[in-house]
DNA sequence: TTGTATGCGTTATCAT
DNA sequence: ATGATAACGCATACAA
């Protein structure tokens, strides 16, 4: 009921509704309220917002998007909403795109490139505005050159696809990313000055590029000191990639530090460590990739990214607000941060 | 370019491209695609699903809105990104919602009222199946009018609204909740087992129906042994505020246990504590509600609630799936999780 | 400056 | 069984 008792209308104002009530044209009564440039005498136009506001009329996205042939939506692509790396960018792009009156479509895809691609066809079909690709499936052979074709075809229709990783075969494409290379030769740098000399990396199996390229920066942080090779684990990239690695590694021989593909798989060789009693940092050492706040929460040592930043940029160059509107990629720093998982070792290895 | 080496047309094909390269009219093309029950013969029905293969047709979920007047989508309204209970339950509802092909529309609202009003209205005007209210923001008085306004225009609209709280006035909307008073009294019950003796408790401010229950359900436990009334810290639900709360305790008493209202708010005292050099659970035990990976990281004492099945029941209910559907409330069930910050204490209390 | 009319892509109603 | 055709709500090209 409103204010006159009377049962509240289901059905919502159009805008011929709001012509009627202001006794103008459906055309005259669309330009004042879309706020169009095109001239409108001062007496219609206030009798046009006061039936606005009589009628409480709110334009209709849907049939706006109908003719425009575009919402204003942003689909997010994500692969894992448990790990608060892809939650952190999302927050941002969220934010942002909020900002701008547009609404954030979530997608989360589970590692799975199949759904991947799902989601990307979806949201063109929606007419989405644009698309963030944040981290990205495992890129199997079959379904990565499905996924290029959409991911061009998107493009041909106007929509904006951003990545948050380069993509063997996407690098036509926008990015927003990091250094991968030298955030990896920097952690090792650092690492290294701490006193550790043997390293594992627990890496997604081949075929990422981002983390062959990290894999490469901790390869040449390693050989610029003489130390040797790291020793590679091909888990995965998440909690339980870590989990699996910690286990191999408790088999085997221990290394002085063991570095994870992302916090996430860190924190599962940190918790894994921890239940068999393995000490951490006094019998190896532990590091992640991201910056997260459960690796704060942890003391975990980390290479922590921009990542709310990363999301923010990329909706800005999808909305088109972006500075450097159109560059091919945009680099964000990154900043080790040493903790208490990586403490100081005796300069003398106690195994 | 496609096979063809001719360039890929811009442009989707309509039903109407459909109906012509199958040579039917277009309303057949309509009812072949659309898996109405109407009849087609046969002939026309393999020629209009070979059109459509050959020229790539996808129904516009626009214009399908357009005619039907919803889209396929679920918003989920929620107060904070960065905890984890948000995008835990969030996680359920776009799995859920993804299985039914509806996509899911994130809308953060940073605990501000005037957010959540926004984005509901938002919402409504982008035709939403329905909405999801998780958490919700500080319960304003004079916006909690607006927003009570708002949602029942949503549901007049024919707008599903779940709340994931009950919250006051907002009696009349449907909920899946949890039994916010037993939770807090189971969890008080063991933790005097344990031999907590004085309690406090961090809550957000007045006018939150949750924290309410929970006040309640901490003091029936607390008086049915003849226990002391919990100090109450009203600084709020989030890191923050477990922060906050924490240092006002360091310049008083210490209490046996402090629980926060969330794992979240539970967890910024725990830092607070670690940071002031206050040893957890030797001089102080923490808990906290909900039972986020946080808290199972970090060792902390919680009551977990089922997070990703409450996102799942409530998208169930909105689309229509849910078994019990038009119940007005679900209550889902909790456990108390013993955890090491608040191991046994010795009977005789050090302080 | 104003208004009329068309189209966006679909579904549904009505004849046939 | 099939096919015109009218909506849905808006923006705009065109006419006046």
């Amino acid at each position: 009921m409103d204010s006159d008792g009377r049962v509240t209308r289901a059905t919502r104002a159009s805008l011929s509704d709001v012509a009627r009530a202001a006794d103008v044209s459906l055309a005259t009564a669309s330009r004042v309220v879309s706020g169009s440039a095109y001239p409108v005498s001062a007496a219609k136009r206030r009798r046009v917002e006061e039936a606005v506001r009589a009628t409480g009329y709110v334009p209709d996205p849907v049939a706006q998007a109908m003719v425009r042939g575009r919402t204003r939506t942003i689909g997010v692509i994500a692969g894992a909403l448990s790990d608060p790396y892809f939650t952190e960018v999302t927050r941002g792009i969220e934010e942002s795109a909020r900002r701008a009156g547009f609404l954030t479509i979530l997608c989360s895809t589970d590692r799975d490139p199949g759904r991947e691609l799902a989601y990307l066809e979806l949201l063109r079909g929606h007419r989405a505005t644009g698309a963030v690709l944040i981290g990205g499936a495992y890129d199997g052979h079959e379904t990565r050159r499905a996924f290029i074709d959409e991911a061009t075809r998107a493009g041909a229709d106007g929509m904006r696809v951003i990545a948050l990783a380069q993509r063997p075969g996407l690098e036509g494409i926008q990015s927003v990313a990091v250094d991968d290379r030298a955030m990896l030769r920097d952690l090792a740098a650092d690492l290294a000055d701490l006193g550790h000399r043997t390293f594992a990396f627990v890496a997604p199996p081949d075929g990422f590029s981002t983390a062959e390229l990290r894999h490469e920066g901790l390869r040449e942080a390693l050989v610029a000191r003489g130390l040797p090779e790291p020793a590679i684990y091909r888990t995965g990239f998440d909690f339980d990639a870590g989990r699996r690695a910690a286990l191999r590694m408790l088999r085997g021989q221990l290394p002085d530090v063991a570095i994870g593909f992302s916090d996430e798989s860190a924190i599962g060789m940190l918790m894994t460590f921890r239940d068999e009693g393995v000490g951490v940092p006094a019998h190896v050492s532990i590091a992640g990739v991201d910056g997260t706040r459960e690796a704060e929460f942890l003391g975990l040592t980390t290479v922590s990214v921009p990542m709310y930043e990363m999301g923010v940029t990329a909706t800005a160059s999808i909305i088109g607000t972006a500075e450097g509107f159109g560059a091919p990629t945009t680099v964000m720093p990154h900043r080790v941060v040493l903790r208490q998982t990586t403490r100081r070792r005796p300069s003398e290895v106690e195994q």
